[in-house]
RNA sequence: CGGAGCGUGGCGCAGUCUGGUAGCGCGUUUGCUUCGGGAGCAAAAGGCCGAGGGUUCAAAUCCCUCCGCUCCGACCA
């Protein structure tokens, strides 16, 4: 391919809306434009990348026993009522009419679409497993679009399906997915942790997510050093001992004025004492329902692990009046003793069962109380201490003890173990070989094919541009041709062009009118993997120069004319 | 949804406070010189200054409304 002949446009500046370096080298290396906000053009050498990556995602799928298909992005509402989520997506789903005035979404992800297809397609234990999936264009109203592809209205995800007839048999179906998810992310030259997670709204049994490692990553990740256990925020697990909280003996509980101190960091200062002496008390509406939250002052609730633990469907904080009505006081100054409601369940994170010499909120506007023994001073049941707050780092890992690490990511993938959410609201059944009717067991798993485009640029990159990993690169290598108008030189780049095609490597030739100094900085900066320079200055003194986009100039080696087509090769093996 | 900032040739920005009819760098075009890490000189093209309304003799600049983009936040008491 020819430099000339293809639409790039590279930039000498970073794009003005761009905040992370994976985002402003894609725009600046030609690789995409932004269409509209968080709508975005791919450019032929993006559009390369993207192609490329799919390919990978294909292979693996296939491997896998997976079989492609591909489903309408234009899908009716009565599908999305059938499951429920036509309500639950809520403002996140992008919805319209058609002349007819019926509803439809445009596909956010297909659990329903596929449920329903295999619904019509399945109906003995013969068929099963299956497992189908599809690369295709996928549309959410994002709350706040960032990041060009991190975070985009529109983007491209493969998603799978699998269908199997219990859920022990759904665990082979899982694996297998599991496994090329490791084989996709690192035939892709991406270094991709499997971490545990939570479901969300899709719903299920268990799950997993794949995160790359980045400081721009939008999810916070619980590692252990010592077992390997890796978690989302979300979902990550801590061990404590008991009554770690406070180090009261037992004193009577005292009542103290706290004038205008309503956060634990303004009465800490107030009265000189840490926030770890603190519980902090917070009021949830579980499902509607007001239920007082205890943390120790120092930590952060879960409020995915609350949910959970209450077995409800949404938590949200509580609005002040109800605040005032369960308590008897305005936020900042509540907490578990004797609230106003005393039929309100209060539970504990299990850091503070037996916790003595605690602070808390009086339940009185700008007063607290100290000394509370919350076994002794708290109407709280023994089942209702739990695992409620967010790891930070530090921590000590629930399964082996060790220091839990907190750390970046970005999810590009996820698998789930999805049960029969789906397959009970759309009576997706099949006859076991008794004649009896049984609800299949689904899975479901995604990778985000634009988002990991994105991830390999953030996690590989320097200075000067992306440093491609073969396998995605737009070409696999640069030629750049110093003397378009120098036959010889002219010569020997079409010459290697055409040996390298025919090893099945993809090449550019940059035969672009230019000086040498803006063909380096473009090739740097687009970060094709092997860059070969054939120059009349350079054959004169015996050869061509080849170097790898990741080695620095001392690793340039200079071959002769016949042999570069083998060296390339050999780069890139 | 709340807060903040921004919208000026293809890209990055100045000019707005203190109104007087638009400028710089990059890119583009042409010519000459140059030619191994983003060349120099000379000439040139390209902008209803986000949209609408208002104030004024006069608006990129002041006022109002709307639209778009970016960032932060969405109540951890």
């Amino acid at each position: 391919m020819k430099w000339s002949k293809l639409m790039i446009q590279t930039l000498r500046e970073d794009p003005g809306d761009a905040e992370i370096d994976s985002h402003k080298l894609m725009v600046r290396a030609g690789l995409m434009k932004k269409a509209a906000g968080g709508l975005y053009t791919y450019l032929p050498l993006g559009m390369r990348v993207l192609n490329k990556v799919q390919r990978i995602v294909r292979e693996e799928m296939d491997r896998a026993g997976a079989q492609e298909i591909v489903m309408p992005i234009l899908q009716p509402a009565e599908l999305w009522k059938t499951s429920g989520r036509w309500e639950s997506m809520g403002p996140g789903m992008f919805r319209l009419k058609d002349r007819g005035a019926h509803d439809y979404a445009l596909s956010p992800t297909a659990e329903e679409m596929v449920t329903d297809l295999v619904k019509g397609v399945v109906s003995s234990y013969r068929q099963l497993p299956v497992t189908v999936y599809q690369i295709q264009w996928k549309f959410r109203d994002e709350i706040r679009p960032r990041f060009g592809l991190m975070r985009s209205k529109e983007f491209l995800m493969k998603d799978a399906y699998s269908f199997d007839v219990s859920l022990d048999a759904a665990d082979a179906s899982y694996m297998a997915m599991f496994e090329a998810y490791k084989r996709v992310f690192e035939r892709c030259g991406l270094k991709a942790y499997p971490v545990e997670a939570d479901t969300g709204d899709i719903g299920g049994k268990f799950s997993h997510e794949f995160h790359v490692l980045a400081d721009s990553g939008e999810d916070g990740i619980a590692f252990c050093g010592g077992c390997g256990y890796a978690a989302n925020l979300e979902k990550a697990e801590r061990k404590v001992g008991n009554g770690e909280q406070g180090t009261g003996n037992g004193e009577a509980m005292e009542t103290i004025p706290t004038p205008g101190a309503k956060t634990i960091d303004e009465v800490s200062k107030f009265m000189g004492v840490p926030g770890s002496a603190f519980v902090k008390s917070l009021v949830y509406l579980a499902d509607g329902k007001p239920v007082m939250v205890c943390v120790p002052g120092d930590r952060d609730v879960n409020e995915v692990k609350l949910r959970h633990f209450l077995d409800a469907k949404k938590v949200e904080l509580a609005d002040f009046e109800t605040v005032l009505r369960a308590t008897g006081a305005n936020a900042g100054s509540v907490g578990p003793v004797k609230p106003a409601d005393a039929s309100l369940r209060i539970v504990c994170d299990q850091e503070l069962r037996g916790a003595k010499g605690c602070i808390v909120g009086a339940n009185r506007d700008d007063h607290h109380i100290r000394n509370v023994d919350l076994s002794r001073d708290a109407k709280i049941a023994d089942a209702d201490y739990a695992d409620l707050v967010v790891v930070r780092d530090g921590d000590v890992c629930a399964k082996c003890g060790k220091p839990l690490a907190i750390r970046r990511g970005i999810e590009v993938g996820h698998v789930f173990k999805l049960g029969t959410k789906y397959t009970d609201a759309f009576k997706a059944v099949y006859k076991n070989d008794s004649l009896e009717e049984r609800t299949m067991v689904m899975g479901c798993y995604g990778i985000g094919v634009s988002r990991t485009v994105q991830a390999v640029i953030e996690q590989s990159h320097d200075a000067n541009g992306i440093v491609w990993p073969a396998s995605v690169s737009p070409f696999q290598v640069c030629i750049c041709l110093l003397d378009p108008d120098n036959a010889d030189a002219a010569q020997v780049a079409a010459k290697l062009e055409s040996e390298l095609e025919a090893k099945g490597i993809d090449v550019i030739v940059d035969d672009r009118q230019e000086r040498p100094g803006v063909k380096f900085k473009d090739a740097d900066l687009i970060g094709f993997t092997v860059r070969v320079v054939v120059g009349a200055k350079g054959l004169a003194a015996g050869g061509v120069e080849v170097k790898r986009r990741c080695d620095d100039k001392s690793a340039t080696r200079v071959v002769p004319p016949a042999d570069a087509a083998e060296a390339v090769a050999s780069l890139l093996a």
